[in-house]
DNA sequence: GCGGCAGGTGTACGGCGTACACCCGCTGTC
DNA sequence: GACAGCGGGTGTACGCCGTACACCTGCCGC
């Protein structure tokens, strides 16, 4: 009589948060096809009928994540408008740290990527900035458009302080980086935590980028 | 008698030289251990000889690319000398184009590295700005140091045109990027090739961060 | 002459993406 | 009600991957 409620069908969109969840969970090394299938309780290839191949699914995942960026601000100036919006993307891509080197991975941008791109856009458009400005400065910013760091290297998983003698070594083939990371673990001791403060890195390079574009907005860059 | 020349023995030079090679060749997907001693003429375990894993591979592989960046000009300010180097780097980053995917997914910086981005904090160092500058401006120039250009997409491959009808979709969902794009193909209408040109979109994006920096310098910008 | 060892080999395991044939249960049509 | 069609889940299998582990071999110092 009853129907046995079986499992809630596959869909789509019930396979692209799942495997959101999982690289969230496990790390994007370690998301699967069989073990996304088994999290859902289904034989791998069912999800075949929902993604045409692997490359699709992480296309799919990284639309999740764009559909978590914030909308833009509907007022005020296209400088604290897009500073918010590429904020906002990346608090997301804080919450999802595999997404940068998935990024990394595509070749082509689907269409809610485009979307996102066009609506960035028009953002600098409306502002008052040239299309060829906009064009540079959407090259400028590059992947920082979603919130991407660009950092040269992740955190290291938080070594251990190294002894004395290490630190010896390391000062004397490398002085400049020893300059600067004794003069940050000083700053750190007043303050918290264990290394850069990335928020503020983040900002810092962020608002050069924007001032020094604002800067060519209003002595009217052209190209050439 | 004559000794027969069988191979030259396996170095771990001649291992990360013909994996670059190869990767130049076929691309990073299609590089595998197996592959790799397939083109060494030697069984594939032999090569773990050489190197711990792949990824100890991976990390050889872009030492071998750290050393074939120019060395930092002796002369000059520190500004043109920053940009030459960092232009020298994106030579062999063009050269070598999987390179940047394969920057992305290391997690710790090996000694080649490590001496290259000292010797690029020198640059700044002498060149006048504090070591808190030099710090965030580190950080702010990213993967950039290495020529890496961070662009949200590769080139795409070479699509056809699009018909009418389908360029008459496009322009209604993302108007601000058709606007972008038609622009930039009358542009190249009267120069050369199709799509934009990489070079001075780079060279446009790190003038815009140099610039920048250089203006912080100059009004003393101390921390907070 | 011989022990040790660096470097190359062979075999094997577990995991991967996914092609392909299949099958089951629902839906629309008569 | 019968039944064809089909969308979605299944099962099996293939060829690839990284690499653990045991083994062999030829050279070097003693």
């Amino acid at each position: 009589m009853t129907q046995q409620v079986r499992r809630a069908p596959l869909t789509r969109d019930r396979v692209l948060r799942a495997a959101v969840t999982l690289a969230d969970a496990t790390g994007i090394d370690a998301l699967s096809m069989r073990k996304l299938a088994q999290t859902l309780g289904v034989v791998p290839m069912a999800l075949y009928k929902h993604v045409a191949n692997k490359e699709e699914l992480l296309d799919g995942m990284l639309d999740v994540l764009v559909g978590e960026i914030d909308p833009p601000a509907a007022a005020g100036d296209w400088r604290t408008a897009v500073r918010q919006r590429i904020l906002s993307a990346r608090q997301v891509l804080l919450h999802h740290p595999w997404a940068s080197r998935v990024i990394e991975s595509r070749t082509v941008p689907t269409p809610v990527v485009l979307a996102y791109m066009d609506s960035m856009i028009g953002m600098f458009r409306t502002g008052g900035l040239s299309v060829d400005l906009t064009h540079h400065v959407m090259h400028a910013m590059g992947s920082r458009i979603l919130g991407f760091s660009q950092e040269l290297f992740g955190a290291p998983p938080s070594a251990p302080p190294p002894d004395a003698e290490i630190a010896r070594q390391m000062a004397g083939r490398y002085p400049y980086i020893t300059e600067i990371t004794t003069r940050v673990a000083h700053d750190e001791a007043s303050v918290v935590g264990s290394g850069c403060d990335d928020q503020f890195e983040f900002e810092f390079s962020l608002d050069l980028l924007l001032d020094g574009i604002e800067g060519l907005r209003l002595r009217g860059w052209t190209p050439r």
